[in-house]
DNA sequence: CTATAATATCGCAATATTGCGATATTACAA
DNA sequence: TTGTAATATCGCAATATTGCGATATTATAG
C-alpha cells in the first residue's frame, strides 16, 4: 500500500528509523555541519552556504528542529539556530548503543 | 522539482546521508536486529519474524546488502545473512566522527 | 531432466519526500 | 501604525519510498 507499518515494529526501532530519517538527507547533515561551526546560525546564511533557497532551508530546519536536535531564538528580526548539545548527546547515544549491541551479538 | 540535490553537497554529507537512509525506516533497523541475533539468517524467518511479506523483506535485504552491510551465501537451496562486522563497524566510525565534530565545535 | 523449496524481481497503487515560487507571518524601528 | 527585514507556510510538480501479489530465478534432491 505504500506506507510505512511503524506499529508492526519495535518502539526502539522506530526511535532510530525516526532519527535516522533526518540525518538521511545531505542538505539537513550540511545544514548541521554548519550550524555547528557558528553559534547561532541565521536561516538566510544557512540558505546560502548550502546552496538551496530560503523556504527549503526553512523546511529542513523545522524537520530537524522536531526532533529537538536544534534550538532557536529571536534577536532582533533573525532567529538564530543553533544545536542542542543534550539533545545531540542523546541521539548519539542512541545509534552507538544501537551500533554497539549489534556488534556484539555478532562476536 | 522533487530531488535531492546530492551534487550540491560534499562527499562526506552525501556519504551520512547514504547510510542514515538505510536507517530510516523501522523495518530495516528490526532486521539488523534480529540478523544480529542468528548468525545466518533465512529470508524466510526474517519475514516471520518482522511481519513484513517475503517480497517486501527480500526488498529490505538488498537495501542494506548494497551498502556492504550484509553478506549472504547459498548454502542448500536457502540464503543465508549474516552482517560484516567490518563495514558495520566503519559504519559506526563514520557515525561517530560526524557526532563527535559537530559536538566539539558547539563547546 | 524434473520437482521443490527458497529467494529475487516485476509491476502496481498508495503515500512520502524534495525543492521552489508565491505569499503570509513575525518582530522590530521609526 | 507603517515599513522593512527575516523567517515560515502554502500549494504545487517531480520523484522516491513502501509494501504487496504474481511471477521469475536459483540451487539442490531425486
Amino acid at each position: 500500500m505504500g506506507v510505512t507499518k511503524r506499529h508492526i515494529h519495535s518502539m526502539r526501532a522506530n526511535q532510530i528509523a525516526d532519527l535516522a530519517k533526518v540525518l538521511s538527507n545531505p542538505a539537513r547533515v550540511a545544514i548541521i555541519e554548519y550550524i555547528g561551526d557558528c553559534d547561532g546560525c541565521l536561516c538566510q546564511d544557512i540558505s546560502e552556504k548550502i546552496r538551496l533557497s530560503q523556504p527549503t532551508t526553512s523546511q529542513h530546519l523545522q524537520v530537524i528542529k522536531k526532533t529537538g536536535i536544534l534550538k532557536s531564538q529571536f534577536r532582533g528580526k533573525a532567529q538564530y539556530y543553533s544545536i542542542d548539545v543534550r539533545k545531540w548527546e542523546q541521539a548519539q547515544q542512541l545509534f552507538q548503543d544501537f551500533f554497539d549491541a549489534t556488534k556484539a551479538k555478532c562476536i
